[in-house]
DNA sequence: CGCTGCCGCCGAATTATGTTCGGTGCACCT
DNA sequence: AGGTGCACCGAACATAATTCGGCGGCAGCG
C-alpha cells in the first residue's frame, strides 16, 4: 500500500484534477502508453489507494446556501453513544461530513442549508431535542476552500 | 441555476456516487437514451452545476495518518490580512481545506500529516512563528466521515 | 561473468463507448 | 384546432477502452 512511484503520483494527481479525462489523454500527459496507463490505475484502486470518483457538485445549485460548522459535546462519551450519534447524522440530508474529535469538543458537524432560517430550524429540530448533546457552539461559515490535489508526504520516492 | 428536475437529480446523484461511470450505465441507470443523457450532463456543468470531477484518494495511502482540526485566531482581522493568510495555507501541502468563520475562531485548518510528532513540527514551523496568528487549538481527527451524495434541499421538484 | 526467469511496458486488434444529427412526438400557446 | 418550440430518441460515425502477445531490462543464480 506504500509502494506508489513517480507514475502513480502523477496518476493520482491527474485524477484529483479531473477524473473523467480519458485513458488515452491521463496516458499522454503522463508520457505511458494507455494500456499501460489503465493498468496502474486499476492497480491503484484494487490497492485502495484511489477509493472512489465522485463529482463535486455547487452547493447553491443544490439550494443550499449557507454552511456552518457546529461543534457538539456528547454525554455520556462511549463508543455506543457515539455510534448513535453518527448514524443519526449521515441520515441527515443537511450534514455533508462530521468529525469525530480529541479535545474540548467531541463531534463537528459540517451542514449546508437553504438560509440562516433553514440553519435555525435545523438546529433546534435536530440537536436540542437529541439527549445526548449536552451542548453546541455553531459558526457560520464565510468561505470554504478545499486543496483538490493531495500528494504523498514524507521520502517522496517511495 | 435553480432549475433541476427529477433527472438532473437522478444524474446529479449518480455522478456523485462514481464519477467514472459510463455514459451508457448512467443513461441506463436513469432510464433515458445515452444521447439524451450526455446533453443533460453537459448542460449541468456548463450551468455551473458540476463544478468537477475528482479522484478520492486514500490518505494513508498517502502517508498520512494524522488528521487535525487547527482553530485559529488571527489579528489584525482584516481582509488583506484574511487573504495573505488563505493564500499561504493554500501553498501548504499538509492542508486539505480551510474555513473562513464567523464567531469565536477566525479560521479552522484541516490538516493531514504523516504522524503525530509531523504534525507537532507542523504547527510549531507554520502557524507559530505567523504574525497574524495570535492563538491557535488544535483537535486530533479520530474519525472523518463524509456524506458524498448531496441532494437537492427545499422544494424537491422544481 | 553470463544465463535465465520474471516483471512491466508497449502497440495493434477487438470491443465498447462517446458524440453528432436529423427526425418525431408532446405540450403549450394562441 | 392549428402551429411552434423543445426535449428526447436512435442510428451512424468517430473515438476510446480493453485485451493480449511479445519485447526489453533487471535481478538473481549458477
Amino acid at each position: 500500500m506504500a509502494i506508489m512511484d513517480d507514475i502513480d503520483s502523477a496518476i493520482v494527481r491527474e485524477l484529483q484534477t479531473d477524473a473523467r479525462q480519458t485513458n488515452r489523454e491521463l496516458a499522454a500527459r503522463i508520457g505511458i502508453a494507455p494500456s499501460t496507463c489503465l493498468e496502474r490505475v486499476r492497480a491503484l484502486k484494487a490497492r485502495g489507494a484511489i477509493t472512489g470518483y465522485h463529482a463535486e457538485i455547487s452547493l447553491p445549485a443544490l439550494n443550499r446556501h449557507v454552511q456552518a460548522l457546529v461543534a457538539v459535546q456528547i454525554r455520556p462519551l462511549s463508543r455506543a453513544v457515539i455510534d448513535d450519534f453518527k448514524t443519526y447524522l449521515y441520515g441527515l440530508p443537511e450534514v455533508l461530513s462530521a468529525f469525530i474529535l480529541a479535545g474540548g469538543d467531541d463531534v463537528l458537524v459540517h451542514v449546508a442549508v437553504q438560509d440562516v432560517e433553514a440553519l435555525h430550524a435545523f438546529l433546534m429540530d435536530r440537536f436540542t431535542k437529541r439527549r445526548e448533546v449536552v451542548s453546541f457552539r455553531t459558526s457560520v461559515i464565510f468561505e470554504h476552500t478545499r486543496n483538490r490535489v493531495v500528494a504523498p508526504l514524507g521520502e517522496p520516492r517511495a
